[in-house]
DNA sequence: TTAGGGTTAG
C-alpha cells in the first residue's frame, strides 16, 4: 500500500486506523491491521489500543476482551496504561448498560463488573503500570453514570491521597454525576468552588450545569447560566444551544425555543443532527406532531432524514397521538431507505401497536427482532408484557417471563406491580410468583416500601 | 500518532 509512491509506515497506518475507529468503522481498522501484517509493518501498542477503543465505542465488549487477552497471550504488544484504562472504560461501560445476554453470562452476577475493574487495577500494579489521572477519571465517570456519586467521590479522595491533582475533567464529570441524581444545588456549589481550586470552568463545565438545570426544569436558572457563558467571554457552542433548546421544549416554551433556534443560526451556529432530533422530539412532546412531520418532510431526503433516531422519535410521536397508520408508514419507509430499526425503534412501534390493542401484530414484530439480528432487550419485553396485561391477554405472559429469565433480564417496578395485581385478581396463576421473584432486580428488593 | 468530561428517541 502506498500513496503516490510513498510507502505507508506504521505512523501513518496508526492514524488511518484511528480515523476508522473514530468513525465507528472499527471493522475497516481491523482490515488495515491485516494490511500491516501483510506489509511487514509492525503494529504497536498504539495500534492495538486504538482498535480496542474502537471496539468499545461500538459496544463490542466481548471482542474487546478477546483482543485484550490475545494481546497478552500472544505477546502482540505490551499493554500500557492507555491499554488498561481503555479496557477498564469498556468494562465500566458494560456494567452500566442494559446488557445483551452473552455479555451477561461473562459476569458472575447481573450487571456489575467492578470486581473485574479492581482485578485489573491490581494487575496494573503487579506489572508496575501505575494508573494515572485519566484512569481514575474513567472510574469517576463510570461511577457517576451508575448514580454512585459516593464512590466517585471516594475515587477523587484516592486521587488526592496519591498526591495527584484532579483536573477540570474530573470536576466536570462529578458535576454531571450530581446533576444526573437531581442534586443540582450540590453541582452548583462544586461549580462555584472550581475557581478556588485554581481551575477555570470551561464551556463544557457550563454546559453540564446548564443541562442539570434543564433536566430538573429549573428554566430560569438555566437561562441565567446560558447568559453567564457569554457574559464571561466564553463562546456558547452547539451543545450549549442544543441543551438550552431541549430545556425550553421540556417546559413547553416552544415559541422561545423557536426564537433561540433563529438566534443561534443568525449567530452563525450551524444546527447539527442533534439539534434536529431535539426539535422533532420537542414538537412531538408538545402535541405538535403534525408540525414535526412537516419539518421532516420539508427537510426531505438528506443525511438528517436518514437517521434511525429521527424515525424513532416520529414513530413514537405519531403513536402517542393515535396516528398509528402514519407510524406504520414511517416504520416501513425506514427499511425501504435501507436503515435498520434498532431495539428502541421496535420498542416504540410495539408499544404503539399494543396501545391500539393490536397484540397479534405486536407479537409478530417482537418475534421478527431476533430474526433481524436485533434481539429484544429488557425494555422490549417489559413493553410487550405491559401491552398484554393492559389488554387482558394472559396467554403469553408466562412464556415471556420464562424467556426473560433465560436471557438474564429483569422486571421494572411498573411491570411487576401490574403482574402482581393480576395475580391478586386471579387472572394469573399464583405459581407464577416464584418466577416473578427471580426477575426482581436486587435494587428493587432493597427499596423500602 | 493511542485513553477522560457536556447535547441526541423507549
Amino acid at each position: 500500500m502506498c500513496v503516490i509512491g510513498v510507502p505507508i509506515d506504521d505512523y501513518t497506518m496508526n492514524i488511518a486506523i484511528k480515523c476508522c475507529c473514530q468513525l465507528f468503522r472499527t471493522k475497516d481498522g481491523f482490515a488495515l491491521l491485516g494490511c500491516c501484517f501483510r506489509r511487514a509493518i509492525v503494529p504497536t501498542v498504539f495500534t492495538f489500543s486504538t482498535l480496542l477503543d474502537g471496539l468499545i465505542r461500538e459496544d463490542r465488549i466481548l471482542e474487546a476482551e478477546r483482543l485484550f487477552k490475545n494481546l497478552i497471550k500472544q505477546k502482540l504488544c505490551e499493554p500500557d496504561v492507555v491499554t488498561y484504562s481503555t479496557m477498564i472504560k469498556g468494562l465500566c461501560k458494560f456494567g452500566s448498560n442494559d446488557m445483551a445476554i452473552g455479555l451477561l453470562r461473562l459476569m458472575d452476577e447481573r450487571g456489575c463488573s467492578w470486581e473485574e475493574v479492581s482485578k485489573m487495577l491490581k494487575e496494573m500494579e503487579d506489572e508496575r503500570i501505575s494508573p494515572d489521572l485519566q484512569t481514575f477519571n474513567v472510574l469517576v465517570d463510570a461511577f457517576c453514570k451508575e448514580g454512585k456519586v459516593d464512590e466517585a467521590e471516594a475515587v477523587i479522595d484516592i486521587i488526592v491521597e496519591r498526591g495527584e491533582v484532579p483536573n477540570i475533567v474530573t470536576y466536570n464529570t462529578l458535576i454531571d454525576g450530581y446533576c444526573l441524581r437531581g442534586e443540582v444545588r450540590k453541582a452548583r456549589t462544586l461549580f462555584d468552588s472550581i475557581t478556588a481550586r485554581g481551575l477555570i470552568p470551561s464551556v463544557i463545565t457550563h454546559n453540564t450545569l446548564l443541562n442539570g438545570y434543564c433536566k430538573t426544569l429549573k428554566i430560569e436558572e438555566a437561562m441565567h447560566m446560558f447568559h453567564e457563558i457569554t457574559r464571561k467571554g466564553l463562546k456558547p457552542n452547539i451543545v450549549t444551544h442544543n441543551t438550552m433548546l431541549q430545556g425550553l421544549f421540556r417546559v413547553g416554551r416552544c415559541g422561545a425555543a423557536r426564537r433561540l433556534f433563529d438566534e443561534m443560526r443568525a449567530q452563525g451556529q450551524v444546527p447539527d443532527e442533534c439539534t434536529y432530533r431535539i426539535i422533532l422530539d420537542g414538537l412531538c412532546n408538545n402535541h405538535q406532531v403534525e408540525e414535526a412531520l412537516s419539518v421532516f418532510h420539508l427537510v426531505g431526503d438528506s443525511k438528517l432524514n436518514s437517521d434511525v433516531m429521527v424515525y424513532t422519535i416520529l414513530i413514537d410521536g405519531a403513536c402517542k397521538c393515535g396516528m398509528l397508520d402514519i407510524a406504520k408508514n414511517l416504520f416501513h419507509d425506514l427499511t425501504i431507505k435501507g436503515l435498520r430499526p434498532n431495539a428502541w425503534t421496535y420498542c416504540v412501534m410495539i408499544s404503539g401497536l399494543c396501545g391500539e390493542g393490536l397484540l397479534k401484530e405486536a407479537k409478530q414484530l417482537f418475534q421478527k427482532m431476533d430474526e433481524c439480528g436485533c434481539p429484544p432487550n429488557n425494555v422490549t419485553f417489559r413493553v410487550l408484557l405491559q401491552g398484554y396485561l393492559k389488554n387482558q391477554n394472559y396467554d403469553d405472559v408466562e412464556m415471556l417471563l420464562q424467556q426473560m429469565d433465560g436471557r438474564g433480564y429483569s422486571l421494572d417496578a411498573t411491570t411487576l406491580s401490574l403482574l402482581i395485581d393480576q395475580v391478586a385478581a386471579g387472572a394469573l396463576d399464583r405459581n407464577m410468583l416464584k418466577l416473578m421473584g427471580r426477575l426482581v432486580p436486587k435494587e428493587l428488593m432493597d427499596t423500602p416500601v
